[in-house]
RNA sequence: GGAGGGCUGGCAGAACGGCGAUUGCACCGGUCUUGAAAACCGGCGUCCUUACGGACUUGGGGGUUCGAAUCCCUCGCCCUCCGCCA
């Protein structure tokens, strides 16, 4: 959410920095719903007072035996007391009007994200390691995943539908292991505190990372409830500090979750259908961090390195891409993706996104800290990105790391977390 | 699922339905000091307003009342006990 002040004193700004990124704000509304919201605010306010002080003055009279005074003055405040009754359901229907409003503009993006429309509009930052030449035909994952007997979508259909995977032995073992890896680096090495979120979170919890109100067709919800299955763990670890004033020597906090994550993938039919690039259900460990806003910047740049560490440990090539406007997410104010390299599809794909959501998200989920020189309390910015995708970096695993043989073979990181297993073979 | 107790400011903890929440600790600033501590003074939630001011804020929402932290309803959460259960 945007600071409406900030959008009242920079309107042109605002209105060009949104164009960017192919989102239109009806400004008309917004002065509308502001000025509306702000004059009965003033009338019910005007009101309160004269009630605050005739039933203060009520209660004198009464002290001082003045009862037949005291009666007409109660009559008087009686029928004032119906008028803000009155005009305070208007002002609870402008102000959430008003505020339903903002919640649906995304955020503006940083002075340094390039402008454009599509994903053709990225901008690649780096590349790293060399794609393999194989020196046969490589598989793909699915077909590697059905050959070693450790992928089995078929059955994954059977049980719950299209997009769903069932991992078996060293396949299983595999996704374990990587978990593992990733939890015990940022721990061990990137200075991350691991935390185990509930996979299901309530209304205000998505409302304050910003997948609602826009969004909801995305998730999955629990009938009955009001919760849903969390689609990445920024929405519970997010949270964990949602209407908090934080310290400022606590700042920057930084978690590292493992959760599966669960998406419809509403308006994604046909896309991916083949293997387990998209699915409703799969795993990943995220990293979030809560910073000082004066060092945000240099937190997405280390956030981002981090999770780049995990490719390099595991020899996959990938490359970072700096994402223009137009392919940004709704809540993000910059984001890096890393792509990894899928020899099947001859490209790169994304396995993780680390943005910088400045105070956005912190705005929604009233996450703030006290600074240090006793200054009124401001807001944090959050941050987060993937380290990693789990599923998406089996597929890496499989396809870079695939022989002649039809064996796949273990990144030695890997070996200790597959019990000394260093191949993969029938 | 059943019974009971609770939810107040960053924390602790008061407040017969009536001058719009007492106090302590922590934190920040100032005075004092060579420096620090102590002491003293001030500050330390949100919104409206250029300002002066004003309104709101005792878990969320609603109700009763001239007036609600206080009474009623409802939802959420926490604690204790019973039942069931991995």
């Amino acid at each position: 959410m945007l600071d409406s002040k900030y959008i009242e004193e920079n309107m042109d700004k605002v209105r060009g920095k949104l164009a960017e990124r192919g989102a239109e704000i009806d400004f008309e509304e917004f002065w509308a719903l502001d000025r509306g919201r702000k004059e009965i605010i003033k009338k019910v306010e005007k009101l309160e007072r004269e009630r605050n002080i005739g039933s203060k003055k009520v209660g004198e009279l009464r002290r001082e035996g003045k009862k037949e005074e005291a009666q007409e003055l109660q009559e008087e405040m009686k029928r004032t007391s119906v008028q803000i009754k009155e005009l305070g359901e208007l002002r609870a229907r402008a102000e959430e009007a008003f505020r339903n409003f903002l919640l649906t503009i995304p955020n503006i993006s940083h002075d340094s994200v390039p402008v454009g429309g599509s994903d053709a509009d990225n901008v690649e930052i780096r590349k790293w390691g060399e794609p393999k030449d194989f020196d046969f035909e490589p598989k793909d994952h699915v077909e590697i995943g059905k050959d070693l007997d450790i992928l089995d979508l078929d059955r994954a259909a059977k049980i719950t539908g299209a997009r769903f995977a069932l991992y078996k032995g060293l396949g299983a073992r595999l996704e374990r292991a990587l978990i593992n890896f990733m939890l015990d680096l940022h721990t061990n090495e990137h200075g991350y505190t691991e935390v185990l979120p509930p996979f299901m979170a309530n209304t205000d919890s998505f409302i304050g990372t910003g997948n609602l109100p826009k969004f909801e067709e995305d998730l999955f919800k629990i009938e009955g409830t009001d919760f849903y299955l969390v689609p990445t763990a920024e929405v519970p670890v997010t949270n964990i500090h949602r209407d908090e004033i934080l310290k400022e020597d606590e700042l920057p906090i930084k978690y590292v979750a493992y959760t599966p994550c669960f998406r419809s993938e509403a308006g994604s039919y046909g896309k991916d259908v083949r293997g387990i690039i998209r699915q409703h259900q799969f795993n990943k460990v995220e990293l979030v961090k809560f910073s000082n806003p004066d060092s945000s910047y240099e937190e997405h740049e280390s956030l981002t390195e981090n999770a780049a560490r995990v490719l390099e440990l595991l020899g996959l090539p990938y490359r970072v891409v700096l994402l223009c406007t137009g392919d940004m997410g709704f809540s993000s104010a910059k984001t890096y993706d890393l792509e990894v390299w899928v020899p099947s599809e001859n490209t790169f794909r994304e396995i993780s996104s680390c943005s910088n959501f400045e105070d956005f998200q912190a705005r929604r989920a009233s996450i703030r800290y006290r600074p240090k020189d006793g200054s009124k309390v401001k807001l944090v910015h959050t941050l987060n990105g993937s380290g990693l995708a789990v599923g998406r970096t089996v597929i890496g695993i499989l396809e870079n790391f695939q022989e002649a043989d039809g064996s796949v073979t273990v990144p030695e990181v890997l070996v200790p977390y597959m019990g000394g297993v260093t191949k993969i073979s029938n």
